[in-house]
RNA sequence: GUCCCAGUAGCUCAGCAGGAUAGAGCAACAGCCUUCUAAGCUGUGGGUCGCAGGUUCGAAUCCUGCCUGGGACGCCA
């Protein structure tokens, strides 16, 4: 538990103490105490609202039950110095803020450590995410799963989970077999031959190279082969050729994953038939119409769905449940699925599967990625994943850079639709919020050179004087970051760390405006305020990771 | 028709378990570089929180209905 953490657990159990001698209300009908931070200065340090809370409870007037609890309450076990009833009914605590001083030391000793936290109780979660199919390039929809499900699981981490990284490959199934018509396609077309792309086919632009790299490597020798074999070379050529290029581009990216899960394997391993077996022991399963059924509407989804079609295959779900049987088997309390807006439906549909599976529904939680537009110079770029040409994450990344992708990705909440705008994104100017992230980063980088280059040491710096209105609230915001990345872990919304980030940069600017951190006119002082910009520099670093966005040291 | 997401300042969006006068960036306007990086700072103006009800001490936040925009509703994956 850290500094911050320990004082309001000191004041909460104050209030609860208080309020239990003044006999407004037993332990038992207590509420959760909740302190908030309030906006307004002038309401302190912490607020609570217990003595609206206890109205109903204690029948009584709010501002007197606040009265009461005040007439009961020790400030001294709890670091008030001051407590004030307001509004309605709310207590405000004002705080000795030596405690802040406490918090430098503790960030410089934790270092990258700084912000972990054990909230997660390392409970086994396994986050599946990206998971596009190897047909194709990953575009921009992908791109902001990557970046919102690799911050997730970085949040997650440092939050105390125990989170595995999971990307599904579909490699069996209908598209796979459209992806060997393809590449055939494009290697005929290459060879300059007639030939036309399949209905489905995949029109990108990497399968076009592909075949042209296939024409150039065998000329016309794989024409010799029977149709069926060619089939299955261009089959396996292809799904090789795009899974490098996906690991590739998503290690570039700074994504990784400790399994890549084939869904070819569910068919090797004989996984599907014993997760069928299990839905039909349990009374899921009928037959209609030649098909094989699971009554998902058991479990509220609208209508039952198809497992094994009339023609004897299996439809995208049934594998996709012994997948999810397969999940559970190896021991994950949590599954989170990071899905594209598209697949929204397909919600009901699996998490009826978890169910009939004997699972909680809960066990599965699906966050939604909504769509991203891309901008440019104010006009909205058309993508067609029909003719293939939508922006890809590789061109992104070329025209971009990495830090302001992945940052402008996890800016915003999953559920809103996301405006990329690429002038912003690649201006190098204070309008762009990863640089002004960076920019706060390497200023601090500069003056902790500067200070070492004059053999200034601040190992013995005294926090007690930092006691300007600026320092203080640059500590105080530092001393929020483990309760932020507990909050975007607990909510799953790591969006909240760029907030944090971008606030504290701002926080530091100002600071930096105000004051002359290397005084030579004032050794003391200078050390301290080191020290806190050492604070700042390592909680910036530390935020910008869980992003996945790099920390300058230099601009 | 059913379901999901969104609707907050001119624009892009925050708003944490309901809390005090609704925030930030951009844009507009006015200032700050003989001083540690002006990729920065300071200040001003700008809002019926889509609409209508309800729940309660209190609603942008929770519930219901409606309106608008986007998406999904396959024996495709």
């Amino acid at each position: 538990m850290n500094i911050m953490q320990q004082m309001q657990e000191a004041l909460k159990s104050q209030i609860e103490d208080a309020v239990v001698k003044a006999d407004l209300a037993t332990k038992e009908e207590l509420p959760a105490i909740i302190l908030e931070q309030p906006k307004d200065k002038a309401h302190g340090d912490y607020a609570t609202n217990i003595a609206m809370q206890l109205a109903r409870i204690a029948k009584k007037a709010p501002r007197k039950i606040a009265e009461d609890i005040l007439a009961n309450f020790d400030g001294e076990k709890a670091s008030v110095t001051k407590a004030e009833i307001a509004g309605p009914g709310f207590i405000n605590f004002f705080l000795n803020n030596t405690y802040l001083s406490d918090l430098i030391p503790t960030i410089l000793e934790q270092g990258k450590d700084y912000g972990n936290s054990t909230i997660g109780k390392n409970e086994k979660i396994q986050v599946e995410f990206v998971s596009a199919n190897p047909t194709g390039d990953l575009h921009l929809g992908h791109a902001r799963g990557a970046s919102v499900g690799d911050s997730l699981c970085n949040v997650l981490q440092k939050a105390g989970y125990d989170v595995a990284r999971e990307y599904y490959i579909n490699d069996a199934g209908n598209q796979i077999v459209n992806l060997a018509k393809s590449v055939q396609a494009r290697y005929m077309q290459a060879l300059g031959k007639e030939m036309d792309m399949p209905e489905d086919g995949y029109q990108g632009a990497d399968i076009i190279a592909l075949g042209e790299k296939l024409a150039k490597e065998h000329g016309d020798k794989l024409l010799e082969e029977s149709e069926e074999k060619q089939l299955s070379y261009f089959r396996d050529y292809g799904l090789k050729y795009e899974l490098d290029k996906l690991a590739t581009d998503l290690k570039a990216f700074r994504v990784s994953f400790d399994h890549w899960f084939s869904e070819t394997s569910l068919y090797e391993d004989k996984r599907i038939e014993p997760a069928l077996d299990v839905l039909k022991e349990k009374g899921y399963i009928f037959e209609e119409d030649g098909a094989t059924w699971f009554r998902s509407t058991d479990f509220g989804d609208d209508k039952n769905r198809v497992l094994i079609k009339n023609d004897s295959t299996y439809t995208y779900l049934t594998p996709d449940i012994a997948y999810h049987k397969n999940k559970l088997d190896r021991g994950f309390n949590k599954l989170i699925n990071i899905w594209g807006a598209d697949h929204h439906g397909y919600i009901p549909r699996m998490r009826a599967a978890i169910q009939a599976l004997g699972y909680d529904a809960d066990t599965l939680e699906v966050e939604i990625i909504q769509m991203v537009n891309l901008f440019e110079n104010g006009e909205k770029i058309k993508m067609s994943k029909r003719t293939g040409k939508a922006v890809t994450l590789r061109e992104l990344m070329e025209e971009v850079g990495i830090d302001a992708i992945r940052y402008f990705f996890v800016m915003r909440s999953c559920d809103s639709h996301l405006d990329f705008d690429m002038n912003l994104a690649k201006s190098e100017s204070n309008d762009n919020p990863v640089y002004y992230v960076q920019y706060a980063h390497a200023r601090i980088c500069t003056m902790l050179k500067q200070a070492a280059d004059k053999g200034i040491d601040f190992k013995d710096f005294d926090a007690s004087l930092l006691t300007s209105e600026k320092a203080e609230t640059l500590l105080k915001k530092l001393g929020e970051f483990t309760q932020v990345v507990g909050d975007a872990a607990m909510n799953r919304t790591p969006h909240r760390i760029t907030n944090y980030v971008f606030d504290l940069a701002s926080l530091l600017h100002s600071f930096y405006n105000a004051e002359k951190v290397l005084d030579p006119e004032n050794v003391e002082g200078t050390k301290a305020r080191l020290a806190l910009m050492d604070a700042v520099r390592i909680t910036i670093a530390n935020a910008l990771d869980l992003i996945g966005v790099e920390a300058p040291e230099s601009m």
